[in-house]
DNA sequence: GGATCCTTCTTCTTCTTC
């Protein structure tokens, strides 16, 4: 076990070593040497000797700020102050430094907790057609190890099942995965507005979702305050968009919980692929929409298992969500390249 | 009424030893 988790977290680093930038990327390599030498020890220090001295010397140099700014001016000329139009990255950055240590929004109440579930419906207008959403951005990110691995078991299940069947196959685990969220939803909705610890007992589920609520009626008990199904949430300053599962109380701390169904066991957070990025970008997106009144810092990714098999609950707290942000930043920050680009192409060839 | 959108999922591995 110990050595799987050591495993585990290898590729962890490994992995945000290749999703983070350049500069990190040299403390991943730097962290992962052998032995953690000085970059000085790699300096010509001879070559060097005559800079190495200047520097070191305590010779007090002629030149004082005030001389060195006269200068300056007369070669230079004097400052005006210019307009530097901002880059994309800030022009993408929010105004806020922390998406999810921020206390702008009003402080909840009791009475807040206890309305019905907030379920603002998507609706694709003129002003947001344009919008990307967090599922479409993860989708069109991919790294090209993810597109390689996908790819590779979508020939091998072709190999097995015929194109037919794998299309059959694919349909059948997105309506499950819809089912299992519909029921889900009815669950919730009638717990949070019945008021009755028991309504949702009553609820008629199709046979093929009851084995996945039972897998995760022990995660059920821990959820409480639902405050939002379904809802869809946009940044505001980011301009994208998504549809939240789910926002309430796990153990009593306020989360994003995404439901997933899957087929295989997933009992680590890395079995999860994207996921944490989607609940990370789906908390930001919440947290600068002014149609929600609170803040959200937490995440909670559920894993349900057909068979009924306990399911596994994944919690993101809020230093795993800042990390998983800024992965989130990163692939919005390609996903706009390549649609600049693509939309830059279309218009050469228009032309 | 039809088209489109947001979701719903899918990946990480192969061989030796006890």
């Amino acid at each position: 076990m110990f050595i799987r988790n050591h495993v585990t977290s290898v590729v962890a680093i490994m992995y945000q070593c290749t999703s983070l930038p350049m500069r990190n990327f040299s403390v991943c390599r730097y962290l992962s040497s052998p032995k953690r030498r000085s970059s000085y020890s790699l300096v010509d220090s001879e070559r060097y000797s005559s800079l190495v001295k200047s520097v070191m010397s305590s010779k007090v140099s002629s030149q004082t700020p005030e001389t060195l700014l006269a200068e300056d001016e007369h070669i230079y000329g004097r400052i005006v102050k210019a307009h530097i139009p901002p880059t994309v990255s800030e022009m993408r950055e929010p105004k806020s430094l922390h998406p999810f240590l921020l206390h702008e929004k009003t402080e909840e109440t009791d009475e807040a907790e206890s309305a019905p579930p907030l379920r603002i419906i998507l609706k694709r207008g003129q002003d947001r057609a344009s919008i990307p959403s967090v599922t479409r951005v993860l989708q069109q990110t991919l790294s090209s190890e993810q597109i390689f691995y996908l790819e590779r078991w979508k020939k091998k299940m072709i190999a097995e099942l015929g194109e037919d069947g794998f299309k059959e196959y694919s349909q059948n685990l997105f309506r499950q995965g819809k089912r299992f969220h519909t029921a889900l939803d009815d669950i919730l909705m009638s717990d949070a507005t019945q008021k009755d610890e028991y309504a949702s007992d009553t609820l008629e589920l199709p046979p093929e979702i009851q084995g996945y609520v039972e897998s995760i009626s022990h995660i059920l008990e821990d959820v409480s305050a639902v405050r939002a199904i379904e809802s869809t949430v946009q940044h505001d300053t980011l301009k994208y968009l998504g549809i939240v599962d789910c926002v309430a109380r796990y153990r009593g701390v306020l989360c994003v919980i995404d439901w997933k169904t899957s087929e295989k066991p997933k009992p680590f957070l890395s079995n999860t692929y994207d996921n944490p990025i989607q609940v990370a970008a789906y908390a930001g997106a919440l947290n600068n929409d002014g149609n929600y009144k609170y803040q959200v810092e937490h995440g909670l990714i559920v894993v349900a298992y057909k068979d009924g098999s306990p399911a596994h609950a994944h919690k993101l707290s809020s230093e795993l969500m800042l990390q998983y942000w800024n992965i989130w930043l990163q692939r919005l920050e390609k996903f706009t390249e390549l649609s600049s680009s693509h939309v830059s192409s279309a218009f050469s060839q228009k032309k």
